[in-house]
DNA sequence: TCTAATTTTAGACTATGTCTAAGAGGTGAC
DNA sequence: GTCACCTCTTAGACATAGTCTAAAATTAGA
């Protein structure tokens, strides 16, 4: 998994450093949307030398490089996202947790009809409560 | 105009201090979605010896009572609407500028059928550019 | 007017993110 | 292999946004 990530990395132009190759290795399989600080504690496990710094380097690298999103959904936290393709979001109101909405969940009509906007991106934003589901987490 | 905002706000069981009026005055009125330290900064004009805490305290305050909603919709800003009918949000990649989308402009299909969530509240958050408005602001 | 409750104030504190300067590491030329 | 150069990483300082606290000021009621 390291291998394919250092060339995922190297595939973008970015040198695949053993920190850069660490980070990636988390935060770009999770479903997690975890904040850089959260991306921090995750990584100083399998890598304790890492510095604040370098984490934050590099979730700025990846996301201008297009291997991640940032998002600003709730207050105080930029949290980060794997999914790059086109999505909606849900936020459970309770406990602050991000779930992504597959992009045909749902259907915005008359975007393209925004007069005197010109759209680049667009997503729904949906707030409540995720209701349990037997057995899973 | 400020004794309408004092009978506002008691009709929503805030007392109507003089601090509060003159928060109340710029930010119930403005379409400009201003962060907490902007209306700290436009209130002092008025009202010199008002502390940042106060202008905090009040603006969570009108946020509970319902006169205000809080958006986090771009990195390290809680900005304030005035606006509490449900909308939808434009934001200007460029400037920053939040601009409010009525209700009906878009529609946005299937979002009870959502299996799993129970949905409190939705919109739609799009960004791109907004195009020049000739002669306006 | 006196008392009690509420509000305001200044500043300390916390959390999140950025910047900086110095050092470490890798790579190519020789 | 060694040197020089360039990039990356590091620790800590700094910046910004928001919350908390204790004391002072204000308000309202008896």
């Amino acid at each position: 998994m390291t291998v394919d990530k250092a060339a995922l990395l190297e595939a973008r132009g970015i040198k695949p450093s053993a920190q850069r190759v660490a980070i990636a290795d988390y935060v770009l399989h999770t479903d997690e949307h975890p904040s850089a600080d959260e991306v921090w504690a995750r990584v100083k496990r399998v890598f304790p030398m890492v510095s604040r710094a370098t984490v934050y380097n590099t979730l700025n690298l990846f996301v201008a490089k297009g291997l991640l999103r940032h998002l600003v959904l709730t207050e105080g936290r930029l949290v980060f996202d794997s999914n790059v393709d086109q999505h909606h979001h849900f936020i459970d109101e309770e406990t602050g947790k991000i779930y992504d909405l597959p992009w045909d969940t749902l259907e915005v009509s008359r975007v393209e009809q925004l007069k005197g906007f010109e759209v680049r991106d667009y997503q729904v934003l949906v707030r409540g409560r995720k209701r349990p589901t037997r057995g899973a987490r």
